[in-house]
DNA sequence: TGAGAAATGGAGCCGTTTGTCTAATTTTAG
DNA sequence: CTAAAATTAGACAAACGGCTCCATTTCTCA
């Protein structure tokens, strides 16, 4: 339904979301949320291209949110590494049907748009509640003093 | 956000449905669904597979539903081809969490539940209603007079 | 100023999806 | 019985997503 990249992407946000002022390397994130480290920082390059984090290089370096997770929204995180799009114009291209949808177009792309306006009410924290993404008993003595 | 496959699925199915007590040959669906043949062939059998349409070989032969279009949810044509999956367990697989989902999977199975919903909720006669499918004027002679 | 820590960018691998082609099989018409 | 019409089955090709690896660049600290 959702790309694992999506998914990959979100775990990453939720875990920076819960200490948002600090930053995190690649490789503390990709141990906290299990997302395959070498893939784990093309995701988070695309987050930086759509300006949900910020980059920083060298020693201390590492990706922190580029504002509050309230600021956030599941729908900006996913649109920035797999976006979902909306059906427009007539996937058959049919002169007949103009800017109308037929029935069945119009059926998928109202669904499309009730998982947007969901997402797009859902910020990053809204999903820090109770339970914790991650399995904090997992993650380095050095990391875990951090959060 | 949906596969081409479900797409297709879904164009064939509306097709047969506007005329559902006759069979269609697959050369036939895929000239008025704009669907290329030897994939649509493909998607045919899956339809069969899943029985939600009965094939017939030889002369006078073809693909047509196996009951009438309103007890054919859209639901059922998609998991057919490319099954929406509920999201059951944790992806991370943390003992922690148990059966309970955090709430980033949470939302996102929820989303997934209303697709499911809605999609269970709407017939293939749902889909025929005022606005054709497709593109009957390019149809060919013999085709145009069965429907 | 140098060393090491970190992100960046590009090439490339593997499996799945999408799509094509061909040969075999079934069925009906005549 | 035969020929044509149709599905079925399988191998194959191209494109894409998920993933890895490595060389380069940038940055900080001592």
């Amino acid at each position: 339904m959702f790309s694992q990249t999506a998914e990959y992407a979100l775990r990453a946000m939720v875990f920076m979301s819960m200490n948002y002022e600090q930053a995190f390397t690649t490789h503390q994130i990709s141990e906290a949320t299990k997302v395959p480290a070498p893939y784990l920082s093309k995701v988070l390059q695309a987050l930086a291209k759509a300006e949900l984090v910020h980059s920083q290089r060298g020693i201390g370096g590492g990706f922190a949110l580029s504002r509050g997770p309230e600021e956030i929204s599941i729908l900006q995180v996913i649109n920035a590494v797999d976006p979902i799009c909306r059906i427009t114009s007539c996937p058959l291209k049919l002169e007949a049907h103009g800017k109308h949808l037929c029935a069945l177009h119009k059926k998928i792309d109202d669904a499309t748009a009730n998982i947007e306006k969901t997402f797009a009410k859902t910020s990053m924290s809204d999903l820090l509640v109770s339970v914790p993404l991650c399995d904090v008993s997992g993650l380095s003595h050095s990391l875990l003093k951090t959060i």
